[in-house]
Order: structure tokens, then sequence, then C-alpha cells
DNA sequence: CTGGATCCAACTAGATACTG
DNA sequence: CAGTATCTAGTTGGATCCAG
């Protein structure tokens, strides 16, 4: 999976392509819910490494979905928040949350 | 990614579980039209490799979301369909058509 | 025709230590 | 507080050859 591949077959695809992997839909679930300093994200999602956090962020302020706020102040504040696009994948998110419940209830238990 | 994590915090990572990865939103959408056999799948899946192909339609089978079908004569026939969760699928890939599209539109071209 | 087996390159993610 | 740097283990995917 590379970034920024414009040679999709279909635009699925481009939803895996920025929604894939282990950590940023959790992270995609945070935001949701509001504007969250970096700390928090770290609280908020267990086991995740400070490294794979801000790697995921970067990438996903890349894309456009998150926008990054530095407040220039000691100590550091930063604040990640959900562009206009990215509060629209809630719907895409919903679909997902309706299936998996489903999934779950049918086979995974 | 694990096979069969059954740990998900939210419902939503089995979606991504399941399909995660290069190729599998490609095939489930070829199976949306229909059953298909291995050598149509090939075919309408530019640059998909055999070993990769028949390890996707293994892993989905694995997880419920294909059928397989084997007609046991010479040379060998084998049908991939999607069951009744597989058939679901639809309404999440929707919601990626939708906003997929959107976000092409907006910030790849 | 429908794959399995093997080898290998590239990428991903975790652990740990360090910094303005 | 909010990261970066480094090292390493594990995973993914491609190429190729083989088989019922």
């Amino acid at each position: 999976m590379k970034l920024n591949n414009r040679d999709y077959i279909c635009p699925v695809e481009a939803v895996i392509d920025i929604l894939g992997g282990k950590w940023k839909l959790l992270i995609l679930r945070e935001l949701m819910s509001g504007t969250k300093r970096f700390s928090q994200l770290r609280r908020a999602i267990p086991n995740i490494t400070q490294k794979m956090l801000s790697k995921q962020l970067r990438e996903l302020e890349e894309r456009g979905i998150v926008k990054r706020t530095v407040y220039p102040q000691v100590p550091p504040k930063v604040e990640y928040s959900l562009t206009p696009i990215g509060k629209k994948l809630s719907k895409v998110f919903d679909a997902m949350h309706q299936w998996g419940a489903e999934y779950i209830k049918t086979y995974l238990r």
C-alpha cells in the first residue's frame, strides 16, 4: 500500500488505502467525537506507541483527512481534528460498524 | 493483521481486517456481480498473480465471506460466490464508493 | 484449469532511547 | 508535551516452478 497512489481501479480502493492498517480507524473514531490532543489520543488508544501514533497522524494529515494545529507554547500543545472530508467518513464508518457487528455476532461467538 | 483476531476494540476493525490489503476489495467487487470462476477472476483483476488470487480467496473463504464450489471434473472447475454475510458487504462497499469518489474529485485531480 | 511450494525483496510495526 | 531516531522482528506480496 503506497501513499498517494492515484491509480485506483475503483474509488473504493482509496478508502482502504487511507483507512487500512492497524491504527487509523481507531484514531479516526476518536476524532469523530471532536478535537483531541496527542496525549489524549495516546491514552484513548490502548497499546499504540508514540511512533505509530505520530506516523499514522502524519499520513492522515498528508491525505487531507486530519487537521493538525500547533500552539506555539511551552510545553507544546498540538490538537488534531477532522477536516470536512474527514468528517464525511462517518457514513463509511457507520456502514462498517453495522456490518462488523453483525459479522461478529454471526461468526465470532 | 492476523487472521481470526477476535479481540477487536470496535466492530469496525473487523471490516479492515477482512477487506484490508491490496486485492480483497477488487475480488469482492467482481463477486458482487455474481458467481465467478478462478480464471474469470484472474482475467478481471489486472496484474494479480495466481498465488495472490488463491491466497486471498482462501482467506475470504476462511472468514465466511466467500463460498467455494468445486466441480470434480477434468479439467477442474471451481466457482466462487458470496455468502449471505458477504453480500451484505455491498452496503459498506457503496458507502466507500461514494466517499472515495468524492475524495478523488476533491483531492486527486 | 486450479492451484500449492519455495525463495526473496519490500514494507510494517514494535521496543527503546533521546530531544526541543 | 509531542514528538524523532534507530534497530529489529514479523508480515506482505511478487516471481518462478511444479502438480493433480
